[in-house]
DNA sequence: CGACGATTTGAATAGGATCAATGGGAGTGG
DNA sequence: CCACTCCCATTGATCCTATTCAAATCGTCG
Protein backbone atom coordinates (compact mmCIF):
# COMPACT_ATOMS: atom_id res chain seq x y z
CA UNK A 1 0.00 0.00 0.00
CA UNK A 2 1.34 3.74 -0.69
CA UNK A 3 -0.04 6.00 2.01
CA UNK A 4 -0.99 9.07 -1.04
CA UNK A 5 -3.81 6.07 -1.04
CA UNK A 6 -5.80 7.32 1.90
CA UNK A 7 -5.03 10.27 2.61
CA UNK A 8 -8.10 10.33 5.43
CA UNK A 9 -5.72 8.09 7.56
CA UNK A 10 -3.28 10.65 7.79
CA UNK A 11 -5.85 12.94 9.16
CA UNK A 12 -6.80 10.80 12.16
CA UNK A 13 -5.31 12.00 15.16
CA UNK A 14 -3.19 8.83 15.98
CA UNK A 15 -1.79 9.23 12.80
CA UNK A 16 -1.38 13.09 11.72
CA UNK A 17 1.57 14.41 13.98
CA UNK A 18 3.78 11.32 13.23
CA UNK A 19 6.90 12.03 11.09
CA UNK A 20 6.09 11.30 6.95
CA UNK A 21 8.89 8.23 6.67
CA UNK A 22 6.51 6.74 9.84
CA UNK A 23 3.54 6.84 7.76
CA UNK A 24 5.39 5.71 5.25
CA UNK A 25 6.78 2.75 6.84
CA UNK A 26 3.20 2.36 8.43
CA UNK A 27 1.53 2.05 5.32
CA UNK A 28 3.81 0.02 3.44
CA UNK A 29 3.23 -2.77 5.90
CA UNK A 30 -0.28 -2.41 6.36
CA UNK A 31 -3.16 -4.39 4.04
CA UNK A 32 -6.29 -2.66 2.86
CA UNK A 33 -8.63 -5.02 2.57
CA UNK A 34 -12.67 -5.32 1.90
CA UNK A 35 -14.93 -7.42 4.05
CA UNK A 36 -18.68 -8.92 3.60
CA UNK A 37 -20.78 -8.28 6.37
CA UNK A 38 -21.02 -9.90 9.75
CA UNK A 39 -17.72 -10.73 9.26
CA UNK A 40 -15.86 -11.85 12.51
CA UNK A 41 -12.41 -9.84 11.66
CA UNK A 42 -11.03 -10.92 15.20
CA UNK A 43 -11.93 -13.04 18.30
CA UNK A 44 -11.49 -11.86 21.91
CA UNK A 45 -8.54 -14.41 22.87
CA UNK A 46 -6.60 -14.25 20.17
CA UNK A 47 -3.44 -12.48 19.66
CA UNK A 48 -3.06 -9.00 18.85
CA UNK A 49 -1.52 -9.31 15.27
CA UNK A 50 -3.02 -6.73 13.75
CA UNK A 51 -3.63 -2.62 14.93
CA UNK A 52 -7.64 -1.79 12.55
CA UNK A 53 -8.92 1.00 11.07
CA UNK A 54 -11.97 1.24 9.64
CA UNK A 55 -12.24 2.90 6.55
CA UNK A 56 -15.48 2.91 5.14
CA UNK A 57 -18.72 0.75 6.29
CA UNK A 58 -19.15 -0.29 10.36
CA UNK A 59 -17.39 -2.76 12.68
CA UNK A 60 -19.27 -3.49 15.98
CA UNK A 61 -17.32 -4.75 19.23
CA UNK A 62 -18.76 -7.11 21.27
CA UNK A 63 -17.61 -9.78 23.85
CA UNK A 64 -18.99 -12.95 24.92
CA UNK A 65 -18.92 -14.92 28.58
CA UNK A 66 -20.99 -17.81 29.58
CA UNK A 67 -23.79 -17.97 27.03
CA UNK A 68 -24.19 -14.14 26.68
CA UNK A 69 -22.91 -11.47 24.32
CA UNK A 70 -23.17 -7.62 24.54
CA UNK A 71 -21.99 -5.01 22.30
CA UNK A 72 -19.20 -3.00 23.54
CA UNK A 73 -18.98 -0.07 21.18
CA UNK A 74 -19.51 0.86 17.43
CA UNK A 75 -16.28 1.63 15.49
CA UNK A 76 -17.25 3.58 12.46
CA UNK A 77 -14.94 5.61 9.68
CA UNK A 78 -11.86 6.93 10.55
CA UNK A 79 -11.59 5.11 13.61
CA UNK A 80 -9.26 2.40 14.96
CA UNK A 81 -9.71 -0.47 17.68
CA UNK A 82 -7.43 -2.37 19.77
CA UNK A 83 -4.71 -0.25 19.89
CA UNK A 84 -4.16 -1.36 23.89
CA UNK A 85 -4.11 -5.24 22.84
CA UNK A 86 -1.14 -4.46 19.90
CA UNK A 87 0.67 -1.87 22.43
CA UNK A 88 0.65 -4.87 25.33
CA UNK A 89 1.33 -7.11 22.62
CA UNK A 90 -1.49 -9.16 24.81
CA UNK A 91 -4.41 -10.61 23.33
CA UNK A 92 -8.05 -9.11 22.70
CA UNK A 93 -10.21 -8.71 25.31
CA UNK A 94 -13.15 -7.81 22.45
CA UNK A 95 -14.06 -9.46 19.20
CA UNK A 96 -15.13 -7.48 16.10
CA UNK A 97 -17.31 -8.53 13.19
CA UNK A 98 -18.47 -6.46 9.99
CA UNK A 99 -21.79 -4.58 10.65
CA UNK A 100 -22.22 -4.31 6.15
CA UNK A 101 -19.71 -4.45 4.09
CA UNK A 102 -16.66 -2.53 5.00
CA UNK A 103 -13.13 -1.38 3.82
CA UNK A 104 -10.66 -1.64 6.71
CA UNK A 105 -7.14 -0.97 6.90
CA UNK A 106 -4.63 -3.39 9.06
CA UNK A 107 -1.70 -2.52 10.66
CA UNK A 108 0.59 -5.38 11.89
CA UNK A 109 1.66 -4.65 15.27
CA UNK A 110 4.82 -5.48 15.09
CA UNK A 111 5.40 -2.35 12.85
CA UNK A 112 3.01 -0.10 15.23
CA UNK A 113 5.21 -1.26 18.21
CA UNK A 114 8.48 -0.17 16.29
CA UNK A 115 6.91 2.95 14.86
CA UNK A 116 5.93 3.52 18.48
CA UNK A 117 9.72 3.38 19.81
CA UNK A 118 11.02 5.89 16.83
CA UNK A 119 9.05 8.05 16.23
CA UNK A 120 7.95 10.53 19.40
CA UNK A 121 5.71 12.08 17.56
CA UNK A 122 3.42 8.85 17.00
CA UNK A 123 4.02 7.97 20.95
CA UNK A 124 2.44 10.92 22.07
CA UNK A 125 -0.67 10.30 19.87
CA UNK A 126 -0.37 6.83 20.82
CA UNK A 127 -1.25 8.44 24.49
CA UNK A 128 -3.75 11.14 23.73
CA UNK A 129 -5.54 8.23 22.01
CA UNK A 130 -5.46 5.52 24.61
CA UNK A 131 -5.90 7.93 27.56
CA UNK A 132 -9.49 9.06 25.33
CA UNK A 133 -10.51 5.46 25.04
CA UNK A 134 -9.83 5.00 28.61
CA UNK A 135 -11.85 7.96 29.82
CA UNK A 136 -14.73 6.45 27.61
CA UNK A 137 -14.85 3.17 29.09
CA UNK A 138 -14.86 4.58 32.08
CA UNK A 139 -17.86 6.81 31.54
CA UNK A 140 -19.61 3.90 30.39
CA UNK A 141 -19.07 2.03 33.09
CA UNK A 142 -20.50 4.58 34.83
CA UNK A 143 -23.61 5.43 32.87
CA UNK A 144 -24.11 1.36 33.55
CA UNK A 145 -23.14 1.45 36.89
CA UNK A 146 -24.79 4.46 37.86
CA UNK A 147 -28.44 4.72 35.85
CA UNK A 148 -31.20 2.71 35.27
CA UNK A 149 -32.52 1.14 32.29
CA UNK A 150 -34.62 4.25 30.75
CA UNK A 151 -31.94 7.02 31.84
CA UNK A 152 -29.40 5.41 29.97
CA UNK A 153 -31.81 5.31 26.71
CA UNK A 154 -33.16 8.75 27.83
CA UNK A 155 -28.93 10.35 27.69
CA UNK A 156 -28.36 8.14 24.95
CA UNK A 157 -31.31 9.59 23.31
CA UNK A 158 -30.60 13.17 23.77
CA UNK A 159 -26.83 12.74 22.73
CA UNK A 160 -28.23 11.57 19.24
CA UNK A 161 -29.89 14.91 19.09
CA UNK A 162 -27.31 16.83 20.09
CA UNK A 163 -24.60 15.07 17.15
CA UNK A 164 -27.43 15.42 14.42
CA UNK A 165 -27.98 19.02 15.30
CA UNK A 166 -30.63 18.89 18.49
CA UNK A 167 -33.61 19.93 15.51
CA UNK A 168 -35.94 18.19 17.53
CA UNK A 169 -35.73 14.81 15.42
CA UNK A 170 -32.81 12.24 15.15
CA UNK A 171 -32.17 9.05 13.03
CA UNK A 172 -30.86 5.97 15.66
CA UNK A 173 -27.78 4.91 13.96
CA UNK A 174 -27.86 1.07 14.36
CA UNK A 175 -30.52 -1.47 14.79
CA UNK A 176 -32.58 -1.25 17.79
CA UNK A 177 -31.18 -4.89 18.99
CA UNK A 178 -27.42 -3.33 18.92
CA UNK A 179 -28.84 -0.35 20.66
CA UNK A 180 -30.19 -2.58 23.46
CA UNK A 181 -27.06 -4.70 23.53
CA UNK A 182 -24.94 -1.09 24.18
CA UNK A 183 -26.98 0.33 26.46
CA UNK A 184 -27.32 -3.50 28.55
CA UNK A 185 -30.80 -4.23 27.85
CA UNK A 186 -32.66 -6.83 26.21
CA UNK A 187 -34.38 -5.72 23.06
CA UNK A 188 -38.03 -6.40 24.81
CA UNK A 189 -36.55 -4.00 27.72
CA UNK A 190 -35.50 -1.38 25.08
CA UNK A 191 -38.79 -1.33 23.60
CA UNK A 192 -40.80 -0.95 27.02
CA UNK A 193 -37.65 1.91 27.54
CA UNK A 194 -38.85 3.47 24.94
CA UNK A 195 -42.56 3.08 26.06
CA UNK A 196 -41.70 4.54 29.08
CA UNK A 197 -40.20 7.56 27.50
CA UNK A 198 -43.45 8.26 25.68
CA UNK A 199 -45.02 10.78 28.21
CA UNK A 200 -41.86 12.81 28.19
CA UNK A 201 -42.41 13.57 24.27
CA UNK A 202 -40.31 10.56 23.01
CA UNK A 203 -42.13 9.50 19.65
CA UNK A 204 -40.99 6.64 17.38
CA UNK A 205 -41.39 6.03 14.29
CA UNK A 206 -39.04 2.67 13.04
CA UNK A 207 -35.15 4.64 13.27
CA UNK A 208 -36.83 7.71 13.63
CA UNK A 209 -37.20 9.62 16.94
CA UNK A 210 -39.02 13.01 17.46
CA UNK A 211 -38.14 15.00 21.12
CA UNK A 212 -40.94 17.08 21.19
CA UNK A 213 -40.50 18.02 25.18
CA UNK A 214 -36.78 18.31 25.45
CA UNK A 215 -36.71 19.86 28.77
CA UNK A 216 -38.49 17.39 30.50
CA UNK A 217 -36.80 14.61 29.06
CA UNK A 218 -33.85 16.16 30.31
CA UNK A 219 -35.44 16.34 33.76
CA UNK A 220 -35.73 12.69 33.99
CA UNK A 221 -32.67 12.14 32.39
CA UNK A 222 -30.48 14.26 34.39
CA UNK A 223 -27.38 14.37 31.71
CA UNK A 224 -24.41 14.58 33.35
CA UNK A 225 -21.31 16.36 31.41
CA UNK A 226 -19.14 13.11 33.45
CA UNK A 227 -20.86 10.84 31.34
CA UNK A 228 -22.24 11.50 28.32
CA UNK A 229 -20.19 14.21 26.87
CA UNK A 230 -17.66 12.84 24.19
CA UNK A 231 -15.28 15.75 24.83
CA UNK A 232 -14.34 16.06 28.68
CA UNK B 1 11.00 16.25 48.15
CA UNK B 2 13.95 14.49 47.20
CA UNK B 3 14.06 11.32 44.86
CA UNK B 4 15.85 9.25 47.99
CA UNK B 5 12.91 9.57 50.05
CA UNK B 6 11.05 7.23 47.80
CA UNK B 7 12.73 4.17 46.73
CA UNK B 8 9.68 2.05 46.35
CA UNK B 9 8.20 4.66 43.76
CA UNK B 10 10.91 4.83 41.75
CA UNK B 11 10.03 1.28 41.78
CA UNK B 12 6.77 1.66 40.02
CA UNK B 13 6.62 0.43 36.39
CA UNK B 14 5.46 3.99 35.67
CA UNK B 15 8.41 5.56 36.36
CA UNK B 16 11.45 2.97 36.53
CA UNK B 17 12.33 3.60 32.98
CA UNK B 18 12.65 6.89 32.77
CA UNK B 19 16.08 9.10 33.56
CA UNK B 20 17.86 9.95 36.69
CA UNK B 21 17.31 13.53 35.99
CA UNK B 22 13.78 13.13 34.89
CA UNK B 23 12.90 11.56 38.05
CA UNK B 24 14.75 14.15 39.86
CA UNK B 25 12.59 16.59 38.72
CA UNK B 26 9.49 15.04 38.91
CA UNK B 27 10.47 14.17 42.81
CA UNK B 28 11.49 18.01 43.69
CA UNK B 29 8.14 19.27 42.28
CA UNK B 30 5.69 16.63 44.37
CA UNK B 31 4.80 17.10 47.61
CA UNK B 32 4.22 14.06 50.16
CA UNK B 33 1.26 14.46 52.18
CA UNK B 34 -0.10 12.52 55.15
CA UNK B 35 -3.81 12.66 55.00
CA UNK B 36 -6.75 11.44 57.73
CA UNK B 37 -9.12 8.50 57.36
CA UNK B 38 -12.18 9.60 54.99
CA UNK B 39 -10.80 12.77 53.19
CA UNK B 40 -12.26 13.49 49.88
CA UNK B 41 -9.09 14.20 48.04
CA UNK B 42 -10.40 15.23 44.40
CA UNK B 43 -13.65 15.46 43.21
CA UNK B 44 -15.00 14.60 39.66
CA UNK B 45 -15.54 17.49 37.56
CA UNK B 46 -12.44 19.28 38.88
CA UNK B 47 -9.27 20.15 36.82
CA UNK B 48 -6.37 17.72 36.91
CA UNK B 49 -3.99 19.46 38.92
CA UNK B 50 -1.67 16.97 40.57
CA UNK B 51 -0.91 12.88 39.37
CA UNK B 52 -1.44 10.88 42.81
CA UNK B 53 0.39 8.27 44.07
CA UNK B 54 -0.50 6.04 47.05
CA UNK B 55 2.07 5.59 49.53
CA UNK B 56 0.71 3.94 52.69
CA UNK B 57 -2.83 3.37 53.68
CA UNK B 58 -5.30 3.09 50.48
CA UNK B 59 -7.41 5.02 48.85
CA UNK B 60 -11.05 4.92 47.06
CA UNK B 61 -11.93 5.67 43.60
CA UNK B 62 -15.82 6.88 43.12
CA UNK B 63 -18.39 8.56 40.98
CA UNK B 64 -21.71 10.32 41.93
CA UNK B 65 -25.07 10.46 39.39
CA UNK B 66 -28.32 11.34 40.32
CA UNK B 67 -28.09 10.70 44.07
CA UNK B 68 -26.42 7.26 43.29
CA UNK B 69 -22.79 6.53 43.69
CA UNK B 70 -20.32 3.67 43.14
CA UNK B 71 -17.23 2.99 43.81
CA UNK B 72 -14.98 2.31 40.99
CA UNK B 73 -12.02 0.78 42.59
CA UNK B 74 -9.15 0.91 45.60
CA UNK B 75 -6.03 1.93 45.06
CA UNK B 76 -3.09 0.12 47.06
CA UNK B 77 0.73 0.99 47.82
CA UNK B 78 2.00 1.48 45.52
CA UNK B 79 0.01 2.53 42.70
CA UNK B 80 -1.18 5.99 41.08
CA UNK B 81 -4.65 7.28 39.70
CA UNK B 82 -5.88 9.38 37.12
CA UNK B 83 -3.27 9.20 34.92
CA UNK B 84 -5.54 9.84 32.04
CA UNK B 85 -6.82 13.04 33.24
CA UNK B 86 -3.57 14.72 33.64
CA UNK B 87 -2.14 13.68 30.92
CA UNK B 88 -5.24 15.17 28.75
CA UNK B 89 -4.90 17.98 30.59
CA UNK B 90 -8.85 17.41 31.62
CA UNK B 91 -10.93 16.86 34.61
CA UNK B 92 -10.97 14.34 36.92
CA UNK B 93 -14.08 11.29 36.07
CA UNK B 94 -13.92 10.12 39.50
CA UNK B 95 -13.46 11.37 42.86
CA UNK B 96 -10.88 9.99 45.55
CA UNK B 97 -11.17 9.59 49.71
CA UNK B 98 -9.19 8.10 51.92
CA UNK B 99 -10.28 5.17 52.90
CA UNK B 100 -7.94 5.25 55.93
CA UNK B 101 -4.95 7.49 57.21
CA UNK B 102 -3.14 7.70 54.23
CA UNK B 103 0.39 8.66 53.11
CA UNK B 104 -0.04 10.12 49.56
CA UNK B 105 2.91 11.64 46.64
CA UNK B 106 1.14 14.54 44.50
CA UNK B 107 2.80 15.30 41.41
CA UNK B 108 1.85 18.57 39.73
CA UNK B 109 0.18 18.02 36.36
CA UNK B 110 2.26 20.50 34.26
CA UNK B 111 5.63 18.24 35.76
CA UNK B 112 4.40 14.74 34.49
CA UNK B 113 3.24 16.46 31.05
CA UNK B 114 6.50 18.43 30.59
CA UNK B 115 8.72 15.00 31.31
CA UNK B 116 6.19 13.32 29.37
CA UNK B 117 7.01 15.11 26.48
CA UNK B 118 10.72 15.04 27.33
CA UNK B 119 11.81 11.32 28.71
CA UNK B 120 10.84 9.19 25.69
CA UNK B 121 11.27 6.30 28.50
CA UNK B 122 8.99 7.48 30.52
CA UNK B 123 6.11 7.91 27.79
CA UNK B 124 6.79 4.88 27.11
CA UNK B 125 6.25 3.77 30.96
CA UNK B 126 3.03 5.95 30.38
CA UNK B 127 1.69 4.27 27.56
CA UNK B 128 1.84 0.40 29.14
CA UNK B 129 0.73 1.99 32.17
CA UNK B 130 -2.96 3.80 30.19
CA UNK B 131 -3.00 0.40 27.92
CA UNK B 132 -3.06 -1.88 31.35
CA UNK B 133 -5.99 0.68 33.18
CA UNK B 134 -7.59 0.50 29.81
CA UNK B 135 -7.67 -2.80 29.44
CA UNK B 136 -8.78 -3.11 33.70
CA UNK B 137 -11.35 -1.20 32.81
CA UNK B 138 -12.93 -2.83 30.14
CA UNK B 139 -12.74 -6.13 31.91
CA UNK B 140 -14.87 -4.48 34.79
CA UNK B 141 -17.04 -3.32 32.31
CA UNK B 142 -17.73 -6.92 30.77
CA UNK B 143 -18.10 -8.14 34.29
CA UNK B 144 -20.99 -6.05 35.06
CA UNK B 145 -22.22 -6.43 31.09
CA UNK B 146 -22.18 -9.92 31.07
CA UNK B 147 -22.46 -11.58 34.33
CA UNK B 148 -24.98 -11.74 37.20
CA UNK B 149 -24.54 -10.30 41.17
CA UNK B 150 -23.72 -13.71 41.89
CA UNK B 151 -21.55 -14.77 39.13
CA UNK B 152 -19.26 -11.63 39.75
CA UNK B 153 -18.97 -12.54 43.73
CA UNK B 154 -18.36 -16.07 42.78
CA UNK B 155 -15.36 -15.29 40.68
CA UNK B 156 -14.06 -12.43 42.45
CA UNK B 157 -13.99 -14.85 45.79
CA UNK B 158 -11.84 -17.14 43.32
CA UNK B 159 -9.66 -14.19 42.39
CA UNK B 160 -9.15 -13.07 45.99
CA UNK B 161 -8.53 -16.54 46.86
CA UNK B 162 -5.53 -17.15 44.39
CA UNK B 163 -4.30 -14.07 45.10
CA UNK B 164 -3.65 -14.93 48.55
CA UNK B 165 -2.10 -18.52 47.69
CA UNK B 166 -5.31 -20.60 47.45
CA UNK B 167 -4.82 -22.42 50.66
CA UNK B 168 -8.49 -22.38 51.09
CA UNK B 169 -9.12 -19.58 52.66
CA UNK B 170 -9.21 -15.70 51.97
CA UNK B 171 -9.45 -12.22 53.78
CA UNK B 172 -11.63 -9.57 52.03
CA UNK B 173 -9.51 -6.47 51.69
CA UNK B 174 -12.33 -3.89 52.07
CA UNK B 175 -15.62 -3.37 54.11
CA UNK B 176 -18.62 -5.35 52.66
CA UNK B 177 -20.39 -2.43 51.65
CA UNK B 178 -17.50 -1.54 49.86
CA UNK B 179 -17.43 -4.84 47.90
CA UNK B 180 -20.92 -4.64 47.26
CA UNK B 181 -20.26 -1.25 45.38
CA UNK B 182 -17.56 -2.42 43.26
CA UNK B 183 -19.33 -5.32 42.04
CA UNK B 184 -22.36 -3.27 41.16
CA UNK B 185 -24.85 -4.40 43.82
CA UNK B 186 -26.58 -2.97 47.42
CA UNK B 187 -25.00 -4.39 50.37
CA UNK B 188 -27.98 -6.24 51.06
CA UNK B 189 -28.07 -7.96 47.63
CA UNK B 190 -24.01 -8.97 48.90
CA UNK B 191 -25.27 -10.67 52.05
CA UNK B 192 -27.56 -13.11 50.24
CA UNK B 193 -25.85 -13.49 47.31
CA UNK B 194 -23.26 -15.14 49.92
CA UNK B 195 -25.84 -17.09 51.09
CA UNK B 196 -26.66 -18.15 47.66
CA UNK B 197 -23.40 -19.34 47.63
CA UNK B 198 -23.41 -21.61 50.26
CA UNK B 199 -24.57 -24.72 49.14
CA UNK B 200 -21.59 -24.18 46.92
CA UNK B 201 -19.32 -24.18 49.81
CA UNK B 202 -18.78 -20.88 50.49
CA UNK B 203 -18.43 -20.00 54.57
CA UNK B 204 -18.19 -16.59 55.87
CA UNK B 205 -17.43 -15.40 59.10
CA UNK B 206 -16.86 -11.59 59.28
CA UNK B 207 -13.74 -10.96 56.84
CA UNK B 208 -12.93 -14.33 56.53
CA UNK B 209 -14.29 -16.81 53.68
CA UNK B 210 -13.40 -20.41 53.47
CA UNK B 211 -13.96 -21.85 50.13
CA UNK B 212 -14.94 -25.53 50.67
CA UNK B 213 -15.82 -26.98 47.16
CA UNK B 214 -13.42 -25.23 44.93
CA UNK B 215 -14.61 -26.63 41.88
CA UNK B 216 -18.78 -26.51 42.68
CA UNK B 217 -17.65 -22.94 42.91
CA UNK B 218 -15.91 -22.77 39.50
CA UNK B 219 -18.73 -24.40 37.83
CA UNK B 220 -20.80 -21.60 38.70
CA UNK B 221 -19.31 -18.58 38.31
CA UNK B 222 -17.22 -20.10 34.86
CA UNK B 223 -14.14 -17.87 35.59
CA UNK B 224 -13.30 -16.34 32.19
CA UNK B 225 -9.40 -14.85 31.80
CA UNK B 226 -10.49 -12.41 29.39
CA UNK B 227 -12.11 -10.59 32.62
CA UNK B 228 -10.71 -12.16 35.02
CA UNK B 229 -7.08 -12.10 35.01
CA UNK B 230 -4.97 -9.18 35.81
CA UNK B 231 -2.40 -10.64 33.31
CA UNK B 232 -3.76 -10.45 30.09
C1' DC C 1 -21.01 -0.22 79.36
C1' DG C 2 -23.03 2.30 75.67
C1' DA C 3 -23.23 4.16 71.09
C1' DC C 4 -22.61 3.96 66.48
C1' DG C 5 -21.91 1.99 62.15
C1' DA C 6 -21.79 -2.32 59.55
C1' DT C 7 -24.15 -6.41 58.47
C1' DT C 8 -27.88 -9.40 58.18
C1' DT C 9 -32.69 -10.69 57.70
C1' DG C 10 -37.49 -10.01 56.40
C1' DA C 11 -41.21 -8.27 53.54
C1' DA C 12 -42.80 -5.74 49.75
C1' DT C 13 -41.86 -3.63 45.37
C1' DA C 14 -39.71 -2.51 41.19
C1' DG C 15 -36.85 -3.36 37.37
C1' DG C 16 -35.44 -6.56 33.89
C1' DA C 17 -35.25 -11.02 31.72
C1' DT C 18 -37.38 -14.82 29.58
C1' DC C 19 -40.71 -17.21 26.87
C1' DA C 20 -44.24 -17.06 23.55
C1' DA C 21 -46.83 -15.01 19.98
C1' DT C 22 -47.86 -11.41 16.67
C1' DG C 23 -47.08 -7.63 13.53
C1' DG C 24 -44.05 -5.31 9.98
C1' DG C 25 -40.85 -4.28 6.66
C1' DA C 26 -36.91 -5.47 3.45
C1' DG C 27 -35.04 -8.50 0.38
C1' DT C 28 -35.59 -12.64 -2.73
C1' DG C 29 -37.31 -15.41 -6.20
C1' DG C 30 -40.99 -16.47 -9.24
C1' DC D 1 -44.86 -6.77 -9.82
C1' DC D 2 -46.26 -9.75 -6.25
C1' DA D 3 -46.03 -13.45 -2.94
C1' DC D 4 -43.04 -15.48 0.27
C1' DT D 5 -39.75 -15.63 3.79
C1' DC D 6 -36.97 -14.09 7.26
C1' DC D 7 -35.53 -11.24 10.71
C1' DC D 8 -36.50 -7.36 13.53
C1' DA D 9 -39.50 -5.19 16.63
C1' DT D 10 -43.34 -5.10 19.63
C1' DT D 11 -46.60 -6.83 23.02
C1' DG D 12 -48.31 -9.85 26.64
C1' DA D 13 -47.63 -12.88 30.51
C1' DT D 14 -44.80 -14.62 33.83
C1' DC D 15 -40.65 -15.33 36.40
C1' DC D 16 -36.53 -13.97 38.48
C1' DT D 17 -33.27 -10.66 40.18
C1' DA D 18 -32.27 -6.84 42.70
C1' DT D 19 -33.67 -2.62 45.27
C1' DT D 20 -36.04 -0.43 48.88
C1' DC D 21 -37.64 0.11 53.42
C1' DA D 22 -37.67 -1.56 58.04
C1' DA D 23 -35.94 -3.85 61.89
C1' DA D 24 -32.89 -6.76 64.40
C1' DT D 25 -28.19 -8.22 65.37
C1' DC D 26 -23.37 -7.98 65.59
C1' DG D 27 -18.85 -5.76 66.54
C1' DT D 28 -15.91 -2.35 67.59
C1' DC D 29 -14.25 1.55 69.69
C1' DG D 30 -14.36 5.12 72.98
Amino acid sequence: MRSSDLPQVRELGLFESMSAESFESLMRAAYLQTFPAQLELITEGDPADFLYVVIEGSVELFAKSNGREATMSIVRPVGTFILAAVLKDAVYLMSARTREKSKVLLIPSENVRTIFREDAGFARAVVVELASTYRSVVKEYKDLKLRTAVERLANRLIRFHEDQGGNGSLELPDDKRILASQLGMTPENLSRAFNTLKPYGVEVDGATVRLNDLSSLRTLAKPNPLIDSPRT
